[in-house]
RNA sequence: GGGUCGGUGGCAGAGCGGUCAAAUGCAUGAGACUGUAAAUCUCACGCCUCACGGCUACGUAGGUUCGAAUCCUACCCGGCCCA
């Protein structure tokens, strides 16, 4: 059974409209999952999002290992019910916290080649993630698709540095698969597989990411060949913030074409644009939500022409927070398709944020969210007419 | 009326002779945020100046001192206690 099919490969570029189908249904390619890291989109009821329509989210691996406890997973047999999400769920190895925690500063834990040893941030206290540990996690967890555990470098490794960061993630991710396929054994799963994705690392080293992606691609088990998918690992910007397009096109071009291109972390509209451009199919990131709770708020600018995406510029952000808006007594959003977005006033919500009343943050998250799936629809639309 | 403690920047509140345009918190203003240690973080925050720097300021008015938010005197205002 395949459960990555493409139905229509755009002709102006690589761009292309796919279904995923897992056991909580199916997705439409390219598309979004905010980050539910803790199991919970800050702000937002389930009800919430399935009135966005979301197709899916990210839960992840290290901190629900944390918090509450994987025992407790298990007990609830597995996030889906814990969380109350009837729909697909992604859940991310913890790869990420090696960079975010322990790369950027070494008092919260260790790598070597065999582990990763992290000091919880919330207690100190000490944990060992292995990629095998890492799987099994998940696996418990009941994620519809899971990622292998990387070492995630800063994109400013040396070269020797991150020849060797690379072997690791490569090393690791043949143990993942190898785990994952003792996983589908031990709890007779084959008829209901998650999908399993690699992660592709090199830093801005074009060369780096094309030997990472072709390592890891070389990965073999009974199950077949690779895996089902696979990711761009490390930040997609710069020092400097500047999208490093010409790496996340090289690095797509390696992933086989019948392979899901997951963009981790990904990220500003206009760069979600650019990728599906490329060919990734799906991305996460922090943005639409943290955002939102910081005050900044995305709309669309009143496009005519049709294929508007390819441009620089197709929305607008404000900072609700700002004084300007303190007596705007306009609708937030009266585009929106939310009736509260378009009941409620500016000054409202900025009055909500100033005061930090939770229902600010879910109006903000709801606004950019809704923003971040319109956008993927469009772009869907623009793929379907050969547009982007 | 008597006693007593106190009056500091938008607010609260340190400071108690020089290193004070005055700690800290809050509020305010702006910015950042890309597989969430993020309901977080950064910067600004008397006035003038891009800046060097200058000016005005710790209730009011005098005084002591080389020098006062800090000491003294009077007055004004507030809290508490007594009558």
């Amino acid at each position: 059974m395949k459960n990555f099919r493409i139905i229509k490969q755009s002709k102006l570029s690589q761009a292309r409209l796919g279904v995923i189908t897992t056991a909580h249904g199916k997705i439409q390619t390219p598309f979004f999952m905010p980050d539910a890291t803790r199991a919970a989109v800050k702000g937002l009821s389930m009800n919430d999002l399935k009135m966005l329509g979301l197709p899916a989210m990210v839960i992840n691996t290290y901190h629900l290992y944390l918090q509450p406890g994987i025992d407790l997973m298990k007990k609830s047999q597995g996030a889906h019910h814990f969380m109350n999400w009837p729909k697909p769920l992604l859940s991310d190895s913890g790869g990420y916290q090696v960079y975010s925690l322990i790369h950027k500063n070494s008092s919260f834990g260790k790598i070597t080649d065999e582990k990763v040893i992290f000091k919880s941030p919330l207690d100190g206290s000490r944990h060992e993630f292995t990629p095998e540990k890492s799987i099994q996690i998940q696996f418990d967890l009941g994620a519809d698709m899971i990622v292998c555990l990387d070492d995630c470098p800063p994109n400013s490794l040396s070269a020797e540095k991150m020849r060797l960061s690379i072997k690791r993630t490569v090393s690791w991710a043949k143990r993942c698969r190898q785990e994952y396929d003792r996983q589908i054994r031990k709890r007779n799963l084959d008829n209901n597989k998650p999908m399993l994705f690699g992660v592709i690392q090199g830093g801005t080293d074009l060369a780096m990411r094309k030997w990472c992606a072709e390592e890891l691609i070389k990965i073999s088990s009974p199950g077949g060949q690779g895996f089902d998918g696979y990711g761009y690992g490390a930040r997609p910007v710069d020092g400097d913030g500047k999208f490093l397009a010409a790496v996340l096109q090289h690095t797509a071009e390696q992933i086989p074409a019948d392979k899901l291109r997951f963009g981790l972390g990904i990220g500003l509209p206009e760069d979600i644009a650019r990728c599906a451009r490329m060919g990734w199919d799906m991305f996460d990131c922090v943005i639409p939500t943290r955002e939102g709770r910081h005050g900044k708020l995305f709309f669309w600018k009143t496009n005519s022409k049709s294929n508007f995406l390819n441009s620089q510029n197709f929305y607008n952000t404000i900072n609700i927070t700002n004084a300007k808006f303190k007596q705007d007594l306009s609708p937030i959003n009266e585009h929106s398709n939310i009736p509260e977005l378009r009941e409620h006033s500016k000054a409202y919500l900025h009055h909500l944020l100033k005061i930090q009343e939770s229902l600010g943050y879910r109006l903000a998250s709801l606004n950019n969210l809704e923003f971040y799936l319109d956008l993927m629809k469009k772009i869907r639309q623009a793929i379907d007419n050969d547009k982007l």
